[in-house]
DNA sequence: ATTAATTTTTAGACAAAACTAAAAATTATA
DNA sequence: TATAATTTTTAGTTTTGTCTAAAAATTAAT
């Protein structure tokens, strides 16, 4: 399989669990920064070697070969990402690039070593959930901050967005996961929430509040 | 720099190193298992980038920015393999398939981090010298154990051949890193040696002892 | 010094993965 | 429902790195 292959799986990946169904051509290009040309040319020969079921100006989704085969790729870039920060020192931010060129290293037994090296943590430095060696996923009850209502206590358990700009504001906000977060109330004229983190009283915006992710107390 | 591009300056920067002058055309296509023609249109385009002196039928070498380049592979190469037998607990023979693939992960700052995780190291476990982040290389005083004369006694520092089936052999003779190795005599009729490792005495053939660096005690 | 053998380069082809431009199919709109 | 807009696919190129076969240069052997 081809790191382009991976890719490509991953990202389908990606998109029929956010969205549940079958995924365009269009989506994966946008994604991909591609043009569409290049996914179609692709979609036909993942669907060559029955790692996708794809049916001309019909979608895309993935077989369970193909599901299987995302997920591991999946484990390998949350698990990098793991050893990244808790070994090297990494910080949140800085480590999804280069865990874009781990993911592609071939190596059962290299990743489940790393696995037990990490001590085989089921979620990586952003809340995301690591598949273990079969491919099973232990979904946490999470949900978005500007869900919440008033008054409603969580802890950080997650982030929807994970772009370096995103985590450093969250750095220089002092919020990070684990953090206590309490919902203080909601401004109606433009949706942004007074919260209390940990101890300090601060207003974010909405848009904040909504690539947040929270368990409930 | 491209993977491919990077093994060919990896090859040619060993090739060079081991026999200290011009390598040939045939020489790089032997050891990557590849034709001369292909060689020849990479050397090309290596030469356009000014990382290799080539000129017609006259062999190629590495210029100063083309040896620094190979160097930091080969840094790279020989700290992932320190990263797999330390922390990972992989054995010596099983490193180098998945080394080849890491030492192509591109992040400087990955690399120093590494490098300061495993505390620095100046040998991979095969003995052979890594670069540091200058690319300076400490050499250290070694022969080949085939090159001693008879009641001298050295330690075993580093292996030539580093194929699995040699590593394997070597692990089952109980020959490893620092053990200490005896010079006892030499058979004259088929130049096998008969020599001491450790404790036990043991009969090692003319191609075992010309595969094995040794440093004089 | 020719001729022969070997090495190296060139020429032309191919597969992978991307692109542009144009055609075809689907979906939305009047 | 006919037409317009959008999406998707096809057709034809390009780049990278490989290959085979043949030509050119170098080296070895009569
Ligand atoms: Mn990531
Ligand atoms: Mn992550
Ligand atoms: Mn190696
Ligand atoms: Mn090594």
């Amino acid at each position: 399989m081809t790191f382009s292959e991976e890719n490509y799986l991953k990202t389908i990946y990606h998109l029929t669990t956010a969205s549940d169904s079958e995924v365009s051509t269009n989506a994966i290009a946008e994604r991909m920064e591609t043009k569409a040309s290049s996914v179609t040319d692709m979609l036909k020969k993942l669907a060559e070697k029955d790692l996708v079921n794809y049916k001309k100006y019909q979608g895309v989704s993935l077989t369970s070969a193909g599901k299987s085969e995302a997920k591991m790729i999946v484990r390998k870039h949350r698990l990098w990402e793991v050893f990244l920060v808790e070994k090297l020192d990494f910080s949140w931010d800085e480590v999804h690039d280069i865990a874009e060129q781990l993911e592609h290293i071939k190596s059962e037994q290299l990743i489940n070593k790393l696995d037990d090296f990490l001590d085989n943590p089921t979620e990586d430095p952003h809340g995301d959930p690591i598949p273990d060696r079969e491919g099973r996923i232990v979904k946490i009850e999470k949900q978005l901050l500007s869900e919440l209502s008033e008054n409603q206590v969580g802890v950080c358990v997650g982030v929807k967005d994970t772009s370096s700009e995103f985590l450093k504001y969250l750095d220089k906000q002092e919020i990070a996961l684990g953090s206590k977060i309490e919902f203080l109330s909601r401004e109606s004229f433009d949706l942004s929430l007074r919260i209390r983190v940990d101890k300090k009283e601060l207003t974010i915006s909405n848009k904040i509040a909504s690539n947040l992710f929270v368990k409930l107390l």
